[in-house]
DNA sequence: TAGATTGTTCGAGTATTGTAAAACATTCAA
DNA sequence: TTGAATGTTTTACAATACTCGAACAATCTA
């Protein structure tokens, strides 16, 4: 990977808000069955997202789309609502870098 | 790690240029004994930083020391010059967070 | 169909960042 | 000791980035 999708990326990751979002979306994805929490939530609606993250709707959709944009995750949508995947290669291709 | 310092290492790779620094040093590290090229000047003087990548002194001044802040290099000053080494407990919590 | 809810886009304001030049301090070498 | 080279700090400016509100489009539900 060239050095600057890599900055790119770790752009994506270097504001603190968007680095919770992505974790969310990770985490997620970990922990699917659990409780009705943030976590779960933001598969069904990024306003639960706002929620636990005190963000306007329009910046959540914003930081989605830059996460988006850098390969970090990938959503689809369904009707109203939506669901991100992480983007597992991307993350290879970080911890190779390291 | 907390999601802040976290953010803040990213953010510190965020830059192209900076993150090019960042590579100069980490792969200097590992290629001690080769020829007199980019990566081993930088230990001698980030004078010769510039010639590769275009900067003012100022400026990389002001990337090593972002790198410094965010803990992933610890530089130490010897006479004009100064030498610089990756900081690999850094690096190493970064993968476990990925 | 209406109204409510959700995500998107646009415009604007504020804050942060990247960069260079200039002036400076330190160190080395002639 | 003087001059050249190096790294630092300050200042300033341009470019980006973060955030919100408003207006909008799509979808669900009563």
């Amino acid at each position: 990977m060239s050095t600057e999708e890599m900055a790119k990326i770790f752009k994506a990751l270097s504001n603190e808000q968007r680095l919770k979002l992505f974790k969310m979306i990770y985490f997620w994805s970990k922990t699917v069955s659990e409780d009705d929490n943030c976590c779960n939530e933001v598969e069904k609606s990024f306003t639960k997202a706002c929620e636990c993250i005190d963000l306007s709707r329009s910046t959540i959709s914003h930081h989605f789309k830059e996460l988006q944009n850098a390969g970090l995750i990938t959503c689809t949508r369904s009707g109203q609502f939506f669901s991100c995947r992480v983007n597992k290669d991307i993350l290879d291709a970080i911890k190779d870098f390291f």
